[in-house]
RNA sequence: GCCCGAGUGGCGGAACCGGUAUACGCGCACGACUUAAAAUCGUGUCUCGCAAGGGAUGUGGGUUCGAUUCCCACCUCGGGCACCA
């Protein structure tokens, strides 16, 4: 017998099917394309720990699978090199970034070898390889070159807006640009000077240049996005070195990515993602569908707007708050006493809210002295600054109201007045309401009686439920509430000398009355009283019996009191009550007076537009995003400018427009790129800023479809076959950045017919992190990464390979262990012995069925597992399949070799070499995949479990298709169920093939 | 704060659509082989109980003949967003 080494095994195999092209892939073939993709990786010059295969391996397996169904399986690799690892390993050792970059893809595949993956590496890209970035110089062209047009909902050529305007100037054009825009005619477009002409595209074109507020970090010298900072004690820092991070106002490229964000939303249905991600998606991009209000400023010809889309409640609204940083806030405070000291102000507030770290709860604020009507008659409303009003979102201005936590707190710190125009409504117990009962209406009080000289509240403790009210009881017929009030006063409690303090505001409560079996809404009136003395009458047994009278002080009322509504009303008394934001009953309008603010939502909305009060609006928290790095390894932006600034873009033929050499990679710190310093770079009035990393990954799976093309990014015939990627394995991590730039980047493709589906990537699978063995995240850095290496050369790729799929499933984040791993090494070691033993046969004339049928059960298994990325549940059916096979006399061959078959997308080395000394001379890693035989899963007979009132009591073996009468009959007059179905039987419940229940 | 997701043996985890909870693997214990150990193979391994039987899937409740699975409340952990009107 042979014994098992890996070394030799794995070695000999990986050069066979090296020599042999086995996974070259062709563009020219006849067979269903499968593309399934890799997120390549960033090659860093630390190495690899055993955490970063995983999702390789899962891919791989995939892909394994895919092309033994005979798919023409594309599976590449590649790398993503531009950025700031590669800049600042190469300032800190003083090499040129592309050496760096090298050396470390060198490593990176040097370990990926080993591990057997099956990629097409004739097809491998590199973004920061000139003939790469051409093309992505190139889709920035396109993307700079286009505007989107909304009649028609797609980018077009930039060529057609200018037509437009000289045509007819710009009022008609319905596209998504810059919100301030002035209108002009043709005549008006004609006259403007070139730089004129030229800004005004710029408010239009997908890819435009601008100023933002940025994170800037000055010691990288560079602007990074939000994923790009964290969080920490002591303010915002980078991600990588932890350098501090501050605001500051810079010249940007953008791409408008907003242009799109309703067809990312709407194209995340028809994915094949993690609802996770494409919940991370939608909330990125925030959709929030409203109403735009205007109001005249006073002493004014200004009109200011505002967006709200809890517009139910506008009719409480009682001020605006503009934010410090708004561009019409200097406008608005014109020919105002108070405007230098205001305008101060809101600096100061903008500083104190860049400067992170500041609790934002804390919010300043100050009145500018204005006061604006709005068209609703809600009067003239003073008109604050505040940094909660955010200058990008909506309009900048809010219109505020009692019914927002965050209005109302405002309010109340700087007593600015408020109204109401919903009264609550709280539900008790939701689910136990009859959703088949109509509700039963009562009018009703509810009072707060404070001691007459303790700091106390009296409530009442219901004796049968446990309940803990304030006085309450309906109101008869012929009384006022009020009356109602002290009258209900008197009867559960005895106390008559009191004195009303306050009116409290009305509620109304929805519950299910149990004894009456009613769903009621009552309708609360709620009072403040006082006593003037202890002064009591006797009270009957009736109610004496019922509850008992207790004087409590606040904090316990809190702790007991049950209605939500006098917890409100205790609020009101003590001035402690936050913003209702809730569902209640409207007071206004008069149009919905008394109806619900939830139910009347959409019917507001559709009167007030109809009235021509407000206008309707979909806004997105997706903000364009930023497409420029003040950095030197990035791709050069192509395009120049003159001397009066105006902008020539670089013709097809100049690219790729090669980085040029500095003699310093270290930022310059003033926030120009190293490139500034290059003297002819600047003479040729190239663009200094360079593209952000996500640039090349935004299309790189395109460029695999077609890698070595001079012409095109890819051949047309190659786009049409490969379409888009099927299986797309990577990390979360990505799902706000590289995952939907790509998505928008294939939409302006799309919408230019340079591809031909809407979304890039069809199905998305986001492989767990490994973790270390002490829990926290692997790394170099914690001195706690294992090398895959060194696994290999110990146990095997093979057994990598399966212990990688094995640990858990393949999205969880898992601890990785060594000790563990041996189970993986045992289980390949006695496949191999299996393989060896004589038992394995060509003729075996007793085969037992049993084995067949689990044999295929298996099959069919891994089969649907696969697809599912359920791979632990694949290994550990083969398990159970070869510790069944280890128990029989003999095995059919031809058996054995489809066990060999399933197992080996998990483990293609050791599998092939049994396939070799099997006497075969084709690849294994190109044979068929296995059928599972459907005739040899069918069972005949089948376990039958017995239970008594839900609880296991037998089993009983049976044919599958026994009926129930039949089954019941054979079951009676076992002695071990007999016994308990002595009393009668009350139920049987019989689930074919599987289960009966015998209630008793 | 808001929005997702998850909580199952000593450990990693399994359980399709509501139908035998703890598959598979690790570890551990015992046994075989061995002078011995390792390796390998075999047996056992949630818990209380002598047994009959009872109790366990974060906690408490509900729906159901039957709940890890569905519903409600709470606790803990992980992730996303964070003044988004």
């Amino acid at each position: 017998m042979k014994i098992y080494d890996h070394k030799k095994i794995e070695k000999k195999w990986q050069t066979v099917w090296d020599k042999k092209k086995a996974y070259k892939t062709s563009n020219k073939s006849k067979k269903k394309k499968y593309y399934v993709l890799d997120m390549f990786p960033y090659p860093s010059g630390v190495g690899l720990h055993v955490g970063h295969p995983k999702g390789y391996i899962g891919s791989d397996v995939f892909a394994r699978v895919k092309r033994m169904q005979g798919f023409n399986v594309l599976h590449p690799m590649g790398y993503d090199a531009f950025g700031l690892p590669a800049e600042q390993y190469a300032i800190e050792h003083n090499i040129n970034p592309r050496q760096a970059v090298e050396k470390n893809v060198k490593t990176f595949e040097k370990q990926l070898s080993v591990i057997g993956l099956s990629y097409d590496w004739d097809r491998r890209v590199n973004t920061t390889d000139p003939e790469f970035y051409k093309w992505t110089q190139w889709i920035f062209l396109r993307i700079y070159n286009s505007w989107y047009n909304k009649s028609v909902d797609k980018a077009e050529p930039i060529k057609k807006l200018i037509k437009i305007f000289e045509k007819s100037g710009n009022e008609k054009v319905n596209a998504v640009c810059d919100s301030n825009i002035a209108i002009f005619t043709a005549r008006e477009w004609k006259l403007k000077p070139p730089k004129q002409k030229q800004d005004m595209l710029m408010k239009y074109r997908l890819a435009y240049e601008g100023y933002a507020q940025v994170n800037w970090c000055p010691k990288l010298g560079t602007v990074l996005a939000n994923d790009e900072v964290l969080d920490s004690s002591s303010g915002p820092v980078s991600e990588r070195g932890g350098y501090p991070v501050e605001k500051k106002d810079m010249r940007q490229w953008f791409m408008r990515i907003t242009a799109y964000a309703d067809r990312l939303l709407v194209g995340l249905d028809g994915l094949n993602w993690s609802a996770h991600i494409k919940e991370i998606q939608k909330n990125w991009i925030g959709k929030s569908e409203g109403l735009i209000f205007s109001a005249k400023v006073k002493e004014s010809d200004m009109v200011i707007k505002t967006f709200s889309s809890h517009y139910q409640t506008c009719y409480a609204d009682t001020f605006f708050v503009i934010a410090p940083d708004h561009p019409l806030l200097p406008k608005l405070l014109e020919g105002r006493p108070e405007k230098d000291a205001v305008l101060k102000k809101a600096k100061e507030i903008v500083e104190k809210k860049n400067k992170q770290g500041a609790d934002y709860k804390d919010i300043d604020g100050i009145f500018t002295g204005r006061y604006a009507t709005d068209s609703l008659g809600n009067g003239d409303l003073p008109i604050w600054v505040a940094s909660f009003a955010l200058k990008d979102y909506g309009t900048g201005i809010v219109k505020c109201s009692a019914h927002d936590e965050r209005d109302f707190a405002f309010a109340k710190k700087f007593n600015i007045k408020l109204k109401e125009v919903v009264e609550p409504i709280f539900i008790a117990h939701a689910d136990k309401l009859d959703s088949n009962l109509p509700f039963v209406e009562r009018n009703a009080i509810s009072a707060v009686i404070k001691h007459w000289s303790e700091d106390k509240y009296l409530v009442i403790k219901w004796k049968k439920t446990n309940w803990y009210t304030f006085v309450t009881g309906g109101i008869k017929n012929n009384e006022t509430p009020e009356q109602a009030a002290i009258r209900e006063i008197k009867e559960e409690t005895g106390y008559t000398n009191l004195r009303i303090k306050t009116v409290l505001p009305p509620c109304h409560s929805k519950f299910y009355h149990i004894p009456k079996k009613q769903n009621r809404f009552a309708h609360f009136s709620n009072f403040y009283f006082e006593l003037v003395d202890g002064q009591k009458v006797e009270i009957s047994n009736t109610e004496t019996e019922k509850h008992e009278v207790l004087w409590m002080t606040i904090d316990e009322i809190r702790k007991c009191l049950t209605p939500e509504g006098q917890l409100r009303d205790l609020d009101i008394v003590l001035g402690t009550q936050k913003a209702y934001i809730g569902n209640g009953m409207l007071t206004e309008p008069e149009e919905f007076k008394g109806r619900e603010s939830d139910e009347v939502r959409e019917e507001i909305a559709e009167w007030l537009v109809k009235k021509g009060l407000a206008v309707k609006k979909i806004n997105y928290k997706m903000r364009d995003a930023i497409f420029a790095r003040q950095r030197y390894w990035g791709e050069p932006i192509p395009l120049q400018y003159d001397e009066e600034g105006i902008i020539r873009e670089l013709p097809e033929k100049k690219l790729p427009l090669v980085l040029p050499p500095v003699k310093s990679y270290q930022p310059t710190g003033t926030g120009e790129s190293p490139l500034g310093s290059v003297k002819d770079w600047v003479k040729n009035g190239y663009e200094t800023n360079t593209m952000p990393g996500w640039a090349g990954s935004s299309w790189y799976f395109l460029r695999y479809m077609d890698p070595k093309n001079k012409k095109a990014f890819a051949n047309k015939s190659a786009i049409k076959y490969w379409k888009n990627v099927d299986m797309y394995v990577g990390g979360q991590e990505h799902a706000t950045g590289h995952l939907l730039y790509s998505r928008f980047w294939h939409k302006v493709l799309k919408d230019y017919g340079l591809v031909v589906t809407e979304e890039p990537f069809q199905s998305l699978r986001n492989q767990g992190l490994i973790m270390a063995a002490d829990g926290r995240k692997m790394g170099k850095r914690y001195g706690n990464a294992i090398n895959p290496d060194d696994i290999v050369k110990t146990f095997g790729a093979d057994t990598l390979r399966v212990y990688e799929m094995f640990m858990g499933p393949f999205e969880a984040s898992l601890p990785w262990s060594t000790d563990n791993i041996v189970g993986s090494r045992r289980f390949i070691e006695r496949v191999w012995k299996m393989s060896q033993k004589m038992k394995i046969l060509k003729n075996v004339s007793k085969i037992d069925p049993k084995l067949e049928t689990l044999l295929h059960k298996t099959i069919q298994k891994v089969n649907n597992d696969i697809e599912n990325f359920a791979f632990n549940t694949c290994i550990s059916s083969m398990m159970i399949l070869l510790n069944e096979m280890e128990k029989q006399e003999n095995i059919h061959k031809k058996d054995f070799e489809l066990f060999v078959k399933i197992l080996s997308p998990f483990a293609p080395h050791v599998t092939e070499q049994i396939w070799h000394d099997f006497g075969h001379t084709t690849l294994l890693v190109l044979e068929p995949w296995p059928k599972a035989d459907k005739n040899k899963i069918k069972e005949t007979e089948v376990t039958f479990v017995i239970q008594i009132n839900g609880k296991v009591r037998g089993e009983f073996q049976a044919k599958a298709e026994i009926s129930e009468d039949e089954a019941r009959k054979a079951i009676e007059h076992m002695p071990e169920i007999k016994k308990w179905i002595e009393g009668g039987i009350k139920r049987f419940i019989f689930i074919p093939k599987k289960l009966i229940n015998i209630v008793v």
